[in-house]
DNA sequence: ACAGACATTGACTGATCGGTCAACTTAAAT
DNA sequence: ATTTAAGTTGACCGATCAGTCAATGTCTGT
């Protein structure tokens, strides 16, 4: 298989674990929806969970350079890019198909904390709250770190509820709170006192 | 198989799944691991599916009553009711077996919107605002609904993240976010001005 | 002791599971 | 045109899947 058509694959691969689940969709499945032969598969990756991390791995990648990339179209101001990144989040929320966190369903099908696949699922929450840190201090707060994961459990919480009820009301609660919780972490801005 | 017995099934399924998940346990491995038989399960659960949500029904109650008496028990004012809700939830973030929310873990198995189980996963979620509501209401709130969502982002976002990450830290995050909230939600208390 | 209710056991059904194989087809490189 | 690489097809393996069944065992009530 060429480089472009595993790619391809993983790709497809990602869609059909996002909408299907990790345990419901079996290989013989998975083939027929990706247009690729299990052999195929097996030719590049060596078992399923193989391939379900590099889905994850995939995803991690596409979808901490997609937020930052909206986030720093929509502001420009490191502490306006933090609440920014909330109207990110809406859109995508918006999206057809759109069906929570890939990894907080790969967490979920996969417990254990010692396990690669939600090891990897931990590794992108790091991941972000580590960007999160960077912008924070940009933006002058003086704990960027604890900002950083205030902010991701806002996050979280936003798109595990706009799975479960009103995407766009959640998503604007959400953002009532980050604004709290930037308000009180960075000083100035937004022309509110302390 | 009487009450009491098809309770302790229930009861006993709900741990196997919750450790295990939907779709990766079968009837096979739940008959063992309840001790219960397979066709005794299937003379009063159609379907596993019936006996999922038969689980999810025993855990909304078990854990909304556990979460209410929790609150009640820490403290008396409705406002310190809201905050005690997080030192509840970083008693059972510790608790051993802790791994999520069921109803998360629900949701992302069973991803359809009009699915049972995602309803289910979402009425849940629902009575647990409109309890959030009636004691931001008792407490004062000019928008007790708004702040019943609000702690119920930032619940669903600490315990997604106590399960990838450090339980303990995340849980004061979340106390700390919930303390902004209910501040900016509720005037007085605390001895903080607004 | 006996009858009825309830549960277990092991086998069974047809289907699917992850993964492998041989034969064949298609694509790419030379 | 030929060779090599890569992929497809359909079958196959042993195991498991949800659900059912008949025979048997246990428990409960009389």
């Amino acid at each position: 298989m060429s480089a472009s058509k595993r790619d391809d694959l993983v790709q497809n691969a990602l869609k059909v674990f996002y909408k299907g689940g990790f345990h419901a969709i079996g290989m013989d499945r998975l083939a027929r929806d990706t247009g690729v032969s299990k052999t195929a598969i097996y030719k590049h990756f060596r078992t399923k969970e193989d391939l379900i991390l590099a889905t994850l791995r995939l995803r991690d990648e596409q979808f901490r350079n997609w937020l930052r990339r909206r986030m720093e179209a929509l502001a420009t101001d490191p502490r306006d890019q933090l609440l920014a990144m909330f109207d990110a989040l809406a859109e995508w929320f918006e999206e057809p198909g759109f069906q929570s966190c890939m990894f907080v369903k790969a967490s979920a099908e996969y417990q254990e904390r010692g396990h690669p696949i939600h090891a990897t699922a931990a590794e992108h929450k790091r991941l972000l709250a580590v960007y999160f840190a960077e912008i924070a201090r940009k933006a002058g707060a003086s704990d960027p770190e604890g900002l950083a994961w205030q902010l991701l459990i806002v996050k979280e919480g936003a798109i595990v509820l706009a799975h479960l009820h009103d995407q766009q009301k959640v998503a604007a609660d959400a953002k009532a709170v980050a604004q709290l919780i930037i308000d009180s972490a960075i000083p100035g801005g937004s022309g509110k006192v302390d």
